[in-house]
RNA sequence: GGGCCAUUAGCUCAGGUGGUUAGAGCGCACGCCUGAUAAGCGUGAGGUCCGAGGUUCAACUCCUCGAUGGCCCA
């Protein structure tokens, strides 16, 4: 197929279809994998979750724009470059020079570029890949410089200080995602301080606290803990929780001074029992607290003039889990601490240097490593009263991956997208979104959002598209932001170099003379060293996949491929790329509400305000299409990873990765893209064992190619081909209508679910047809028909196969695309499947409708039948073997069901092979009738009772049944309580009794009478002599149609059946003749039969 | 350390708002079929519903605590 697709065209006539305006349009936008690692099995399941959607989309009427992308920028990069070359650190990059280390990075992204093509390839994912988007493309850069500056013109982006995990060995923060790979159990100080409270207006004289006696000692101290005593040198300020409960308590044995900590924190504090050793002078809450004044433990180093210091303030961080309930803050040294200080103007003090010490002035600790520090800190707070107790805790502490030294948390200079200010704006947005599952979008990803704060798009790395903001050398609050290439050139005053990198290092040598400085003493403004964040870069991809608002064309593109209908990736997403885009379009705005607030209405899809050239006017936001809602994707499926069979996670160092090569080798693309959709819900986590794929996607796909070529090639080659001779569908028999009444049922079904974004469930409806349906049912009742070519029943057959196939193969399009396009263009003279329309309905495909009672009918009818042949296994009589009658009693049949399964019942009895079949009413002595109570109904009623109601509906007996099923009342009596039974309270079930062989379930049962008669044991030796000759005919090789000479000899009893039914023994086998010869002995290919415990000799001939 | 999700037959999965007999497919066993044959059909055996408490007349289902695995944070 592959060959095919790729010598017709295939996938860009695909891909194009309705680009030139003629179809709706449903975007999707790619997520850009970086393609400088290689593709794993997760990556498969990504891909086809993406296609499969895209693809039933196309199929359905719609333009899909679904341009590729690959994401290039980044700490990734830098470290497999930096691996490569055997280095390690920003020293080692430096002294290589940031030149030739880009070019590696601009190279290495491409390293496994073409395994990526050939593997989206091998697995059909049908995108864009002749026209990607590239992050470090200059038309992608200078859309993202738009996007900053526009940004940066709103007051949303701002330079400020994070506090980021950094290692001082290597001289670098790092990424979260570096931070995990480095959690390591260490063995901390643990150490209890008690401080000093100041006696200023106390929470007590303000009447709020409740003091138990006295007029409270001399001192009050509040008690602290920490791990990190070496950030006390920093501390600024305490933190409770508001909302907890403290105590103020007295040592019994001691009245000189009291301690503060929260009470639920007091036994482990102060030890079990410590009721009977302290008093509870005082009870606050932590909000009452909030503003004492302490004193700090360490006075080494001076705060800042101006800032607020040793004050308590209530933060809704602290808990009551560990330590006292208070928490010491040194807003240079935790992330907590640092926003708590900003929310609370607290003094920043940062005594540490780059290489994690203390410098040589600061006391005692001076030219010191922290850690260090801390055994020397310990004893200082000793000397100094301050300390409460000390010991050691162990707990995980993150570490460095590449050497191993623990990491500090430490302020940097970063630069912020201020999405606190419209953090409401995005959940605004976020609530119109279609999650799927729903609970990500309000769980994970709402409960992120709600607790959203600035982010951090500053990196201080090398690869990475550069923060285009110029700054003053004279005076740093001199800033302008750079929107494009051409406003760099002519805010510089020198045209672009030819061609034009926009990397470092050389866009740092671009100046710019500062327009805020007062004439003749103008500063020069020189880019700030940062690039930016890869996640901003994925962020952005709605508009600069365009180049979008610069390159030609890109504004009416934008306006009318934004925002995405549909956007697909893993939950560790979640975080990454859903929130960046959300973020950037959230604060990007609307191009139409000029230079406001988001949500004015925009200009009703035109989106060509400003011109495309020039700079000065760009569009100030994105484009509002009129799709209502400006989030940037209106529906998402996010699924889970995909862990091996063990349902541990996949990874290189456990060696327990999944080749997807091997796997296409071993299994095909088909039957590992439907096993991946089938197998279970995507959202939830896959155990992926190999073995499952061959057991289930690939059984059915082998069903369904033997269905097509065992059953409908094979005989198609007679001559049939769709034709107006064909009868209606009204005009067929009943089987036939049924199972297009099924395959409309799943039709609609399998639409319907993949619209939903269910996949799972639409391929396992269609699975479930095709092999339960189709092949289980259909194919074999029907398969005498095929073999008579000269019938209207044979056209009548074959039409509705090709139907059925040819449907089955347009809905199994989006999972399994090789497939179905093979035996679609077989069946349909090469047409495409991935061009025809997803659901055909009732229109085109005249009076072949669902008919629900038919269904209802022929489901009975194959419950019966499994009931049927589980009574004849009892009876221990196989099928072969005609018998007389069968009784059946169905079950919850309406009067059209009815009506119609007096239609079927040939069906049934040629299925059971019998005679005839019969249906028992109550009358018959067959049926017993028993009550089976409803408890869901009952307990209703009677509460605790129920188990004795029940027990009474049981206990009643066939006549009451009867009455009741008339109409009549009938109560029961439990618990004191008399009931009239009501419809709801109980099920009557018929059971069945008597001498046949009887299976039932629930109320319907089947019964065979398995008495055979000397005509009935005649005719099954008839029909086993028919089935060995079969066999016989094929193991000499015969063709279907070739005529034969039957030869058999036999006892009498055999002898005699055959020729009883020798004509259509002779039809059934081709045979010219059948002769009886005396001995079989010496004839060669004869073969011995034992027929019911006679035994017979047959051979047989080509008639030539 | 915190939050979220999962745990049902040997395997992969179903099991609205609690209702007494917990289902399906695969695998397995046994049998059937032999004009789809490296196929097709049927029957059967497999379950302390992760564990321990609790709520209830009634718990796979609700609550609490724990175990294991996963994800996301720190």
């Amino acid at each position: 197929m592959l060959g095919r697709w790729k010598a017709d065209g295939t996938v860009e006539r695909a891909l194009a279809l309705g680009a030139d305006g003629s179809r709706p349009v449903f975007t999707f936008y790619d997520g850009p994998p970086t393609a400088n690692g290689r593709p794993g099995i997760h990556h498969v399941l990504a891909r086809t979750v993406k296609d499969l959607f895209c693809r039933h989309r196309a199929m359905s009427g719609f333009y899909v724009p679904r341009k590729a992308g690959w994401d290039t920028h980044g700490l990734p990069v830098e470290i497999e470059v930096e691996k490569a070359l055997g280095i390690s650190g920003k020293q080692d990059i430096e002294r290589i020079g940031v030149e030739e280390f880009n070019r590696r990075c601009r190279e290495s992204v491409w390293r496994y570029r073409e395994e990526w093509e050939r593997l989206v390839e091998r697995i059909a994912h049908w995108q864009d890949y002749a026209h990607p988007y590239v992050t470090y493309e200059n038309s992608y850069i200078e859309s993202e410089w738009w996007a900053l500056k526009t940004l940066f013109d709103r007051d949303l982006l701002y330079r400020g200080h994070k506090i980021l995990p950094y290692c001082p060995r290597c001289g670098t923060a790092l990424s979260s995602h570096e931070v995990a790979q480095g959690y390591d159990d260490v063995e901390d100080p643990s150490v209890y301080l008690a401080l000093d409270l100041r006696d200023e207006a106390g929470v007590a004289r303000e009447g709020s606290g409740r003091r138990a006696g006295g007029d409270g000692p001399a001192r009050r101290r509040i008690l602290v803990w920490t791990t990190t005593p070496w950030t006390l040198v920093s501390n600024a300020a305490l933190a409770v929780n508001p909302a907890l409960r403290y105590v103020e308590v007295r040592k019994k044995s001691g009245r000189d001074w009291t301690a503060v900590l929260a009470e639920a924190r007091a036994a482990a504090v102060l030890g079990q029992g410590w009721e009977e050793r302290w008093d509870v002078v005082a009870t606050f809450t932590g909000g009452e607290l909030a503003g004492l004044r302490y004193e700090r433990p360490l006075d080494w180093v001076a705060y800042p003039e101006g800032t607020n210091h040793e004050v308590i303030v209530a933060e809704d961080f602290v808990s009551a889990d560990d330590g006292t309930g208070v928490v010491h803050m040194s807003p240079a040294f935790g992330a907590d601490d640092y926003a708590a200080g900003q929310r609370h103007g607290l003094a920043f003090v940062q005594p540490v240097n780059a290489r994690g010490e203390f410098p040589a002035e600061v006391p005692v600790v001076g030219g010191r490593w922290v850690k260090d520090a801390d055994p020397l800190i310990i004893e200082e707070l000793r000397k100094r009263d301050v300390l409460w107790k000390a010991g050691t805790i162990t707990h995980s502490y993150p570490h460095c991956w590449r050497c191993d030294t623990p990491l500090l948390y430490y302020p940097r200079t970063s630069w912020f997208v201020r999405t606190t200010s419209f953090a409401a704006e995005m959940l605004a947005r976020n609530a119109a979104i279609n999650w799927v599952p729903p609970e990500t979008g309000s769980g994970r990803f709402g409960e992120w959002l709600a607790n959203n704060i600035d982010w951090a798009i500053s990196r201080d790395r090398y690869w990475g598209t550069p923060l285009p903001i110029w700054v003053c050398d004279r005076d740093d609050s001199h800033r302008v932001a750079v929107g494009s290439f051409a406003e760099l050139a002519r805010a510089s005053g020198s045209p672009l170099p030819e061609p034009f990198d926009p990397h470092k290092p050389y866009i740092d040598a671009w100046e710019i003379p500062c327009a805020t400085c007062s004439a003749g003493s103008a500063g020069t403004m020189r880019r700030v060293p940062e690039v930016i964040d890869a996640w901003f870069d994925a962020g952005s991809m709605p508009f600069a996949q365009w180049g979008y608002p610069h390159a030609p064309g890109s504004i009416g593109k934008v306006a009318r491929e934004f925002p995405a209908d549909f956007i697909a990736e893993g939950v560790d997403q979640t975080r990454g790329w859903f929130y960046s885009l959300l973020a950037i379009a959230t604060g990007l705005g609307e191009a139409g509400g000029a230079g406001g607030a988001p949500g004015g209405d925009g200009a009703g899809g035109a989106g060509g305000a400003g011109g495309e050239r020039g700079g000065a006017t760009l569009p100030g936001g994105l484009p509002n299409n009129g799709k209502g809602t400006p989030s940037p994707y209106r529906n998402i499926v996010v699924h889970d990873h995909v862990r091996d069979a063990n349902g541990l996670k996949m990874s290189k160092s456990r060696g327990n990765a999944v080749d997807p090569w091997a796997v296409m080798e071993r299994h095909g693309a088909d039957a590992t893209r439907l096993f991946l959709v089938s197998s279970s819900q995507m959202w939830v986590p896959k155990n992926f064992d190999e073995r499952a794929i061959r057991e289930n996607a690939g059984r059915f796909l082998v069903t369904l190619r033997n269905l097509y070529q065992g059953s409908f090639a094979q005989y198609a080659n007679f001559g049939w081909e769709p034709s107006p001779l064909d009868p209606l569908p009204a005009q067929r028999p009943l089987l036939d209508r049924w199972i297009l009444s099924r395959l409309a049922d799943v039709e609609s079904g399998c639409d319907a679910m993949l619209g939903r974004y269910d996949a799972t469930g639409a391929a396992r409806l269609l699975m479930d047809f095709v092999d339960g349906d189709v092949s289980k049912w259909y194919v074999r009742l029907a398969r005498r028909r095929f073999y008579d070519v000269t019938s209207d029943d044979n056209r009548a057959a074959f039409a509705t196969l090709h139907e059925v196939l040819s449907s089955t193969c347009r809905l199994l399009a989006p999972f399994a695309p090789f497939v179905s396009a093979w035996i679609y263009a077989a069946l349909n003279e090469g047409a495409d499947v991935h061009t025809q329309g997803y659901h055909l309905r009732g229109a085109d495909r005249a009076g072949a409708g669902r008919d629900v009672a038919l269904d209802a009918a022929m489901a009975e009818v194959r419950e019966l039948s499994r009931l049927g042949r589980a009574a004849r296994e009892e009876a221990k009589v196989n099928v072969r073997q005609p018998l007389a009658r069968m009784v059946c009693v169905t079950h919850g049949l309406d009067g059209a069901a009815r009506a119609l399964l007096a239609d079927l019942t040939p069906l049934l009895a040629a299925e059971m092979n019998v005679k005839t079949v019969e249906y028992a009413n109550d009358a018959t002595a067959l049926v017993t009738l028993a009550a089976r109570p409803n408890f869901r109904s009952l307990g209703r009623v009677f509460g605790k009772a129920t188990p004795d109601a029940a027990a009474a509906v049981s206990a009643l007996d066939a006549a009451a049944l009867r009455a009741f099923e008339r109409g009549e009342p009938v109560e029961i009596e439990a618990g004191g309580r008399t009931h009239r039974m009501t419809a709801d309270d109980l099920v009557v079930v018929r059971k069945a009794s008597g001498a046949l062989a009887v299976q039932q379930e629930g109320a319907r049962f089947a019964a065979i009478d398995a008495t055979v008669t000397p005509e009935l044991r005649d005719e099954g030796i008839a029909r086993e002599v028919v089935s060995r000759t079969q066999r016989l005919r094929k193991e000499t090789g015969l063709k279907v149609s070739d005529r034969i000479i039957l030869r058999i000899a036999g006892s009498p009893v055999v002898a005699g059946a055959v020729r009883a039914h020798r004509e259509w023994i002779a039809g059934e086998v081709l045979a010219r003749d059948i002769v009886f010869p005396e001995t079989m002995s010496g004839h060669k290919g004869s073969v011995e039969l034992e027929l019911d415990g006679e035994t017979a000799t047959i051979a047989l001939t080509e008639d030539a």
